[in-house]
DNA sequence: CTGAAAGCGCTAACAG
DNA sequence: CTGTTAGCGCTTTCAG
């Protein structure tokens, strides 16, 4: 078995608090005591059982990742800046699937809290948060940020984007690159798809346009979805010359969609998407899109649980909404 | 605070081990108790506190998992298989990243065994995977699986891919292709880098070809490095008409290259990679690959920590190679 | 079928 | 500076 405490301080014949002070540095240790432990401590190859300290300090250094998949590279690039701002302090993650699932997802997370993590970071299925919300997190007992879909309620830790403006910043885009007829294929039924479906309304309106819901086509979340859409749209007797996609991999298909028709991007049809996923940059046609700032959003994340852990009054209701950014790459340009 | 066992058991005026019992659906337990602790767990929301049950259990339902990088797409979905079969049987995931980096994966690791965590799997970035071991995985003390780098002594539990045969098969396609000089942009100093050269040069010797040590680049592991190398592949004064890329990450970033420089894919030079990395489809050029099973890696990594655990015995040294898949798409289609 | 005793490996609080 | 006492919340073992 593996060395424990009480192994070192019998073979130093020190008592058990000596070596558990000694371990963790504390002050009131004399020098050579400490020596003296820490080179025993060595040689044994000891480490500390982090389930029984746990259970006395009431903390783990884990924190609970509930992400719908993990495949999505905007969720790798979370889970990414997540873990890069954590593991210097010393905590490691718990990364569970939902699937999409809702009902799967609320039993990882009563998972998670009997493992009783230090505080979770949670993408939701929900539809809507609120009602299917686990006690604990609603008694506030435990620290928690929401990611990517936002809450239909206040006072609740969210980090994601500013998505009206994802939504207006492509839109304006495309319109300044001379599109006449501007779709969009939006994706699922969450909160902030619908903020983007907003700011691609209200930017449409700035420009004195009609909201045409032939233009709105549903795209679900990845390429085979963007893929039948453009499709659906290129069967309108009027097509767009523009379409705003609501995510990278939705474009991605819908490019594949047009250029098997035969059509040109951009010169035909400019696209643009959101994400900024790793490799859109290679794409068949290199993909404009609306940089999410993904890893960002881990991060932030990070830090807003690390405040929590240090803060013993309870910080809810934080939210950081990042900055899209444009990023234009040849699916979308049509000037210069 | 949350509730107990003794709460329950306090309520009820029954002992703390009757609920422990009742919870388990220990048979020994009268039908008639067992439904009143049931009701009364459920009234108080009752989750067991897993920690303490893992200290003395000694069984965590927790694997860890220890990759370089969880935003290459293979690294990922393998995450995704393991979980995907680890789940249903009530373990969770521990994500280590490791960045590539030797020191922080020991370090990583070394967390993960104070945790206990009941299992591992590991992407080594260790140069060789002998020397660094962990104490406690030399002694066998743990179930473990590497994965992808395949270690370079015996004994050990391994799942990959038939790497020789990568090499084999995407050099055998070019040259079946009507390549006269087929390159290869190899990854990072690992084992399996190597056997990929390996068969790489085998198909060229049994092809009476001589291997030219300046069509072999080295490319890193990424998109960056796919692209450095084949520019210098390019400036050869003999550059090759075929580049078989380490995985699809360095074939996308060598295609960027190639066009760049006015040249065709795969007409000038044909382009396969490794991987079948989500996305290549939609890439510049839908990407040539080999498949390696990613997700399958990680089920059946699963499956080998599974059985350890179920079984008192070490099975050390099971090793699945999985069979490689050629997927021909564009970028390295000549003929018809 | 039920429960009392003992302990998993560690730390907080306080006494010497 | 060092050690003693008393648990953390649960399960194992064995006696009633």
């Amino acid at each position: 078995m593996a060395a424990r405490m009480k192994d070192i301080a019998e073979d130093l014949g020190v008592s058990l608090m000596t070596v558990s002070k000694a371990l963790r540095l504390h002050s009131d240790i004399s020098e050579q005591t400490r020596e003296r432990v820490l080179r025993r401590a060595r040689e044994l190859d000891f480490q500390p059982n982090l389930i029984a300290r746990s259970l006395v300090t009431r903390r783990t250094y884990l924190v609970g990742v509930v992400i719908p998949d993990l495949m999505h590279s905007f969720f790798a690039e979370v889970a990414t800046g997540l873990s890069r701002r954590l593991a210097p302090h010393g905590y490691q993650t718990v990364v569970a699937n939902s699937d999409e699932n809702a009902e799967l997802e609320g039993s990882q997370i009563e998972m998670l809290l009997s493992r009783h993590v230090d505080g979770l970071v949670i993408a939701s299925a929900q539809e809507n948060w609120q009602s299917r919300m686990p006690g604990p997190l609603r008694e506030g007992k435990i620290p928690y940020v929401l990611i990517d879909r936002m809450p239909d309620m206040a006072g609740i830790d969210y980090v994601g984007t500013r998505d009206e403006e994802v939504g207006a910043l492509a839109t304006e885009h495309l319109i300044q690159q001379g599109c006449r007829r501007v779709a969009l294929i939006r994706g699922p039924g969450t909160p902030n798809a619908r903020r983007r479906l907003q700011g691609y309304a209200e930017t449409l309106a700035k420009h004195r346009r009609a909201l045409d819901l032939n233009y709105v086509a549903v795209g679900g979340c990845d390429d085979e979805g963007g893929y039948r859409a453009a499709r659906q749209l290129l069967g309108l007797k009027q097509p767009p010359d523009g379409i705003f996609c609501h995510n990278d991999p939705i474009a991605a298909g819908a490019i594949k969609a047009i250029l098997e028709a035969g059509l040109r991007v951009p010169q035909d049809i400019a696209i643009i998407g959101a994400g900024n996923v790793r490799y859109s940059d290679l794409l068949r046609v290199p993909l404009s899109t609306i940089d999410q700032g993904s890893t960002k959003i881990g991060e932030t994340a990070a830090e807003f649980l690390m405040e929590s852990f240090n803060s013993k009054s309870n910080l809810g209701g934080r939210t950081v909404l990042l900055e899209p950014r444009l990023v234009v790459r040849e699916s979308s340009r049509r000037s210069g």
